[in-house]
DNA sequence: TTGAAAGCGCTAACAA
DNA sequence: TTGTTAGCGCTTTCAA
């Protein structure tokens, strides 16, 4: 393996002025430049990383959090994540904490070593652990806003409101809000908004769940909305929304015609399911951008106050909302 | 920062002892061991991976490369590496090549400093140029083979077949096979294989495209296929189908009745789809966990002879293929 | 079973 | 502008 010493000896320099011409060309003479830099070509000389980051205390490298990694909306956000970390020379490591609060503690304790900052997404920390955490390694979170902790929110509490308005003008008066996970701050966001809307067009709003976020659930939550006797459903997020859509074709109910869904997040396969979602249009990709560029900027300067983006959400309708039916009139 | 040096002083030992009792607890006096682990504990000592990477040459750390992690197969393939090498104790790093040769090899020689080992999804290197990268780097590909690389294949050629034989059976006789990018070692097996299953039992079948591997893609593939006149397409990948899909719809055809539709991989989106996709199912996540613990093996004993493990696919029929439309008569 | 000491490859004062 | 040198925190001989 090439080392900085070997490019030292083959371009006749010492090895500090062979690690300045890596790392900081200005600092060193143009011609010694060259010819450090050619000897380095030549010998296809790559700095350690190990070695740098325990010089420099930086390991350019960025943590990313997941509560679970199968969930598209994360796809959406690593990608977000992935694109920034990269143009800026970071490696971005993933985990997955698997919806766990000891294995999300764990990882940042143990993450804060290897990487130079992480981003957190929908953290299942209590407020004073996101803050303590905040204390221990840069951080930035996304869809989890604490006091003392920057992060990126989408606000689609707002878009949950607007889904409700809308299943209002088209006739709803009983509605059901299908709960995601209990230590989800979206989670309680999100009915707090429906609640709010209800209340304001005058229509009944009701909690059904809490269920895990994934179409498998969805269809426990179909049949808690049938049983439930509401004429339309919004669900925690659009995996749930899926499992409903699919649960009641099984069941030979039709959408909207029998049950009106709305999702949330717009994530892949809202737009060519059966019927296409009305969903909640969160921009998860650049929620993922901006919450890496918060997280750069954080290492540049040393916090000088957590910022909070609220990136707006926008509802986006679709085919699987309609009029309430109408009783039936026997011919 | 706590540091050896603190848990040693603590614990009234020499700093050996500690990384002794760290690393290899065996090799160290029980009472003393008992001491060293609760001053470590006491002080929330971590050992830097930084230092430990720079003695030990091992960084604990895996890299996956992908061509484009905006594609659903990557992301079942994630979620395989990911789970397999967390449980192993090591750190994933996720880097998009974009489809680029270039990025690809970049990545490649840089990873080989970072990580202690790499998965290739879909490589697009040459055989040369992975069979060399193999030599620089434990490495596993996946979805490509070549002499001197161990990788993991997923029969989907095998599928494909399967897929041309249901079409014949449903009558149809002119079939065109939606290609994917060319430098995609899958894309050229896949096409092989619908040639064979065409011959074998005698319909027409021919190459559109190439086409990227993408939903937008698909509109494109949808035109050539209408325009091609053939009954039924094979898609490379189910992405490049949801987009043959949505474009038939957009043009007013239906499918199966004007047009069957095959895609391939089985990722996500592909069951709820309208018509849901018949597909060829790959077990995309479990490749990525085999692919992983081949990695890892390899870590452990440095090569004895590269293995090529192949998986099996086999074609699920959905809603999208159909009897090949008969000619209308008038009445 | 333990400790002393020599690095791993690099960065960053400090001197020259 | 360049070189010398002292570490960064740890692992790993080698002795004791």
């Amino acid at each position: 393996m090439t080392t900085i010493h070997d490019v030292a000896r083959a371009s006749g320099v010492s090895i500090s002025t062979v690690s300045r011409a890596m790392s900081r060309p200005e600092q060193v003479n143009a011609t010694t430049r060259e010819r450090v830099l050619a000897a380095a070509a030549e010998l296809d000389y790559r700095p350690s990383t190990a070695a740098r980051s325990l010089t420099s205390g930086r390991s350019m490298t960025l943590g990313l959090l997941v509560p679970d990694i199968t969930n598209p909306f994360f796809f959406d956000l690593i990608r977000g994540t992935q694109g920034r970390s990269a143009t800026a020379g970071y490696h971005q490591i993933l985990i997955d904490t698997q919806e766990s609060v000891e294995l999300e503690q764990h990882h940042i304790a143990a993450s804060a070593k290897e990487s130079d900052g992480l981003v957190l997404a929908a953290s299942r920390l209590t407020d004073e652990a996101l803050a303590a955490a905040a204390r221990t390694v840069p951080l930035v979170a996304i869809n989890r806003s604490t006091p003392g902790v920057s992060s990126v929110v989408i606000d689609t509490p707002s878009g949950m409101g607007q889904a409700v308005d809308h299943l209002a003008s088209l006739g709803h008066r009983k509605v059901a809000y299908l709960s995601g996970p209990r230590s989800s701050w979206s989670n309680a966001r999100r009915w707090r908004a429906v609640q709010q809307a209800a209340r304001r067009t005058g229509i009944s709003a009701r909690q059904l769940g809490p269920f895990p976020p994934t179409r498998e659930a969805g269809a426990a939550a179909a049949d808690a909305a049938v049983h439930a006797g509401v004429t339309a459903v919004l669900a925690f997020n659009d995996l749930i929304a899926l499992g409903v859509l699919r649960r009641l074709f099984d069941r030979g109910l039709s959408v909207p015609e029998d049950m009106s869904v709305v999702g949330c997040d717009n994530t892949f396969g809202s737009d060519f399911c059966h019927p296409p979602l009305t969903t909640v249009s969160a921009p998860i990709e650049q929620a993922g951008q901006l919450a890496t560029d918060m997280l750069l900027a954080l290492l540049r300067s040393p916090v000088p106050s957590p910022r909070v983006h609220e990136l707006p959400a926008v509802l986006t309708i679709r085919g699987s909302t309609g009029p309430v039916p109408r009783p039936r009139r026997s011919e």
